[in-house]
DNA sequence: GCCGTTTTCGGCCCGACTGTTTTCAGTCG
């Protein structure tokens, strides 16, 4: 999968076309790398099928580009681009403040190049000097650039969530703020968010905003306007606030929640109807208002179902809600049982009572324990001794709790097939497999596995780390085919860095086969990180029914018998 | 460079904010 790779060197031609004031390219350059990255399919196979040109914003030349890239590892094109302006266009550009325009003027007066020349420029006060430049273009450079070095992930969107929580709560005790609502990819659920953006209405916009730039978290205000401000807190996280009047709060939700991508869909969508679509609302060619109170307005007016935050992707969700088929998403209401979770019998942190009882106490009908095996090194694991005993434990607890407790385990997937008999999972009530270190062949062994083995649940499928550790190179058309025929459900895993099986992927299979959402929780805790898994579900267009565990006990035996 | 049931040529999103300017360009989202 060379998506994102391919989508780098289309953003990196886009910004040398930008240094050099060429017109129109770089957005038809940054619209095809969007549209890459975005695929749910690899580059590699639309080459193979020549399909690159049915790709939007894909035409003869990029496509060519595209061509060459895969087939050579390298681009010529590029190379020249390069060659005139030689500097480090990504590193420089990460610099808040800084874009292609800058880095030009500062190469051509300085012959700055990368970050620490960089530095050293702004340091010796040779960039105020040039033209255009001053004092706090130099200051905020120097300000800057340590950010940039560290080279910033995005942060986990279950890392973000208490941060932006306790924003919210802090904002909303305030007299100087009425209506506060999260917008951005925040509200949209994605997997990482490089920001927090805030959307509020107030009688007082600019104590308002005073009182924002002052907050106790504030370790800098990038900007602060009447309607707009920035700032960063804490761990790098920058929150952009936005005030909006009360009237236009539907359309603002709707323009500042995104995705770029939708918001251009529906705007593309409104002028065929003869209609603009802004941040202010939605207007007719008379300017008069046709919506923009509600966000459910917006939609309405287009002749468009409401399209949830989650689905804004531009991924068929617009043409989707015209012809009424968007999906009823699954929500976390609908959720009854947890089909993953670590007690200290291996590796988590808490007890099985502790565990069944903070379940319990968040609505749940049942839970499975699922501790991992001893054979797997990476945890202290249970022992077939220890799974009797676990066994007896777990009997006694369903005497007495409201909540019903599963037998299961989560095994390991090596290179001979499981690290656990074939006879004791036989006496467990649910068995999830799933993949650590890494395998050869895979695919294979995953369906062999699935063949062999009375294996209920695929746990974290691509066994990938949002910012750490890419997924597996597994080949998923084939191991779903023999899932479906052999009722495995694949996982969504609510662990932030995993929300593994991704997004992208539930779409594509979620006609195939069936999904459970589990927290995978090593502490009682974690219990509550069902709704990320659940957010992902609904970025992957998955009802209730779609979803196992949203099924009474019942329900949920009766399909894995 | 891409795209088109109004076009194969002429459009391509745009407003807020900052810093540097005396009216605007660059950056960001």
């Amino acid at each position: 999968m060379k998506n994102k790779e391919v989508a780098d060197i289309l953003d990196e031609i886009a910004d040398y076309l930008e240094m050099q004031d060429v017109k129109w390219k770089p957005q038809a350059y940054r619209k095809a790398a969007r549209n890459v990255e975005n695929l749910s399919e690899s580059v590699e196979e639309l080459y193979e099928e020549e399909q690159l040109q049915d790709l939007d914003g894909v035409g003869e030349n990029i496509a060519e580009k595209i061509i060459e890239y895969l087939e050579t590892g390298k681009l010529e094109y590029l190379q020249e681009l390069k060659q005139d302006i030689p500097v480090d266009i990504e590193a420089l550009t990460a610099v808040e403040g800084l874009g292609p325009r800058k880095v030009k003027e500062i190469y051509e007066a300085r012959k700055v190049t990368d970050l620490d020349e960089l530095e050293e420029a702004a340091e010796s006060g040779e960039i105020a000097d040039i033209e255009g430049f001053g004092e706090k273009t130099e200051e905020n450079i120097l300000k800057h650039i340590e950010i940039a070095r560290r080279g910033q992930d995005r942060m986990l969107l279950g890392k973000a969530y208490p941060i932006a929580e306790e924003l919210r709560s802090g904002l909303e005790k305030s007299d100087n703020f009425d209506r506060v609502k999260f917008v951005g990819s925040f509200r949209r659920k994605r997997p990482t968010v490089g920001d927090i953006d805030v959307l509020a209405t107030s009688n007082n916009p600019g104590e308002a905003m005073e009182e924002f730039a002052g907050r106790e978290d504030v370790i800098e205000v990038l900007g602060s306007g009447q309607t707009k401000s920035s700032i960063l807190i804490s761990g790098d996280l920058q929150v952009d606030l936005r005030i909006v009047s009360e009237t236009s709060f539907g359309a603002a939700l709707q323009y500042f929640t995104g995705s770029k991508d939708h918001n251009v869909g529906l705007r593309t969508l409104a002028v065929e109807k003869g209609l603009k679509l802004n941040e202010y609302g939605l207007f007719d060619s008379e300017e008069n208002k046709l919506a923009g109170e509600t966000e459910n307005s917006v939609y309405s007016n287009l002749q468009l179902d409401f399209i949830e935050p989650e689905l804004r992707e531009r991924t068929g969700e617009i043409e989707a809600a015209a012809k009424g088929k968007i999906p009823d998403l699954v929500e976390k209401e609908d959720i009854k049982g947890d089909l993953q979770m670590h007690t200290d019998y291996s590796d988590g942190k808490a007890s099985m009572r502790e565990m069944a009882e903070k379940a319990e106490s968040s609505g749940l009908e049942y839970i499975l324990i699922t501790d991992h095996v001893k054979a797997l090194d990476i945890a202290d694991g249970i022992d077939e001794k220890a799974l009797i005993k676990q066994a007896e434990r777990i009997d006694e607890l369903n005497e007495e709790l409201e909540i019903e407790i599963l037998k299961g385990i989560e095994a390991n997937i090596t290179g001979e097939g499981l690290d656990i008999s074939r006879d004791k999972l036989k006496e467990l009530d649910i068995v999830l497999a799933s993949l650590h270190g890494r395998i050869n062949s895979p695919t294979e062994k995953i369906i062999k596995v699935f063949r062999d083995y009375p294996v209920d649940i695929f746990a974290h499928p691509l066994n990938r780390k949002i910012n750490s550790r890419k997924g597996l190179d597994i080949d998923l058309d084939k191991i779903i085919k023999v899932a479906a025929e052999e009722k495995v459900a694949l996982e969504i895993n609510s662990q932030p860095e995993r929300l593994d099986l991704p997004w992208r992927e539930i779409k594509e299979y979620r006609e195939d086969v069936k999904f459970v959402v589990s927290t995978d929780a090593h502490s009682a805790f974690e219990l509550s990180y069902m709704h990320l898994g659940v957010a992902q579900a609904r970025r992957g267009w998955c009802s209730k029914e779609e979803v196992l565990n949203t099924r009474p006990l019942e329900g949920l035996r009766s399909y894995f018998e």
